[in-house]
DNA sequence: ACCTGAACACCGTTCAAGT
DNA sequence: ACCTGAACACCGTTCAAGT
């Protein structure tokens, strides 16, 4: 996979794709989204491990330096695929709960919606909660904790709404959207490491929770 | 904390604690144990990603090869780190279990060994469940797999006495274990992380989601 | 501004050699 | 058996230099 005598030839390297660079002598369009998105392709590809800055710098047909011109560092890079990933995931909740109303099926659908982008985008997923950030790089970039907690947002605003229809006990709402957040985290995380596999569709195991969470936070 | 200036004095190594070596020329009693411990606490200490084979070579006061007589290679090290961590959880697990008697009290007190085990030992829980280890340290590693089956059994065992003694209804029990488990894992994962720190102590959240899902699962 | 190549201080791993 | 030192093929990061 990488050339095994190192400074043999003359100048092998832009491996792939120079049709990448749109014109200009030598500067992308926007490097700084190229590199992000080659980033969460390898991420997603074959694990936050084996995302080496010369190798995308190579993906791209870029210095392995070229990076720092739009990064501080490799850990700015991944808490920038974090702060996305929080909005996707915000994006995905919303849109879930738009999709199915209110009520025990929108709840439902959130859920799903929730374990079903981690399990699409594992590393991804793992980035945004893996303990590969650490408070440096929290620290670094405000924006990550503010999608953090806009997609938490739409979990308490979810449950916000059941509490006035009715539906959901009048406990502390935030109290009760970190207790749903940890169990569809959970379920999500299990799934990730593939430790469910032996225990059929996630889907299935999502139902089955938001079906015993529901009786559990009914309103009495 | 590196020395700055390689390849510069004749042989400053050995950096600390030469009493370790118990005696006989140059090997320990039982390197084996002392890489592993040594792993454990610098793990704990200061997180996965800072563990480097020459610095627990060089905590011991051995080559940085030395390792390679009792471990393939360092994902080796980690995936033993990983059984031994999954062992030690079952054992706090069972013991919470028999100190507390079954019934609730026995079941909140599980979940409540579970999450102190992971918040006591973060980085050791991670390497136990954070997708450090890939599929061919769990190929290398049987007995991780086996420990981890282990492990989740003492909870199966635990909600099959519950539904005999009438606490718990009767849904497949290992469908439940596996719904349980994803509670406190995702707790355990976020309280890891941080995420719950604005939300009070991480004990309270357990009771809650203890009894949210006590009444969620009861028998009907 | 944006990019490059060379250099630096690290890694894990292999291997011939020592006792 | 168990351990060592040197060497190899990688890393991230810095920096003077190019356009």
């Amino acid at each position: 996979m990488v050339r095994s005598n190192p400074r043999a030839g003359s100048k092998p390297r832009r491996p792939l794709d120079p049709h990448r660079k749109p014109r200009g002598r030598y500067h992308h369009g926007d490097l700084r989204r190229a590199l992000l998105e080659a980033a969460v392709r390898t991420i997603d590809a074959e694990g936050v491990h084996r995302l080496t800055l010369r190798g995308v710098g190579a993906t791209l047909g870029v210095s392995r330096t070229a990076l720092y011109r739009h990064f501080a560092d490799k850990s700015a890079l991944l808490a920038e695929v974090a702060r996305e990933g929080f909005r996707t995931l915000r994006l995905q909740l919303l849109e879930a709960s738009r999709a199915h109303g209110g009520g025990r099926p929108g709840f439902e659908a959130m859920s799903q919606a929730y374990v079903r982008f981690a399990v699409g985008h594992p590393a991804h997923y793992r980035v945004m909660f893996g303990g590969i950030l650490d408070a440096d790089a929290h620290a670094a970039n405000p924006g990550l904790a503010e999608e953090g907690a806009g997609a938490f947002g739409a979990l308490v605003d979810a449950l916000v709404s059941l509490q006035q229809a009715g539906l959901v006990r009048r406990d502390d709402p935030v109290q009760l959207a970190v207790f749903i957040w940890s169990v569809v985290h959970g379920v999500s995380m299990l799934a990730i490491d593939g430790r469910l596999s032996r225990h059929g569709p996630v889907e299935d195991l999502v139902r089955f929770a938001a079906d015993r969470i529901g009786t559990g936070i009914a309103a009495s």
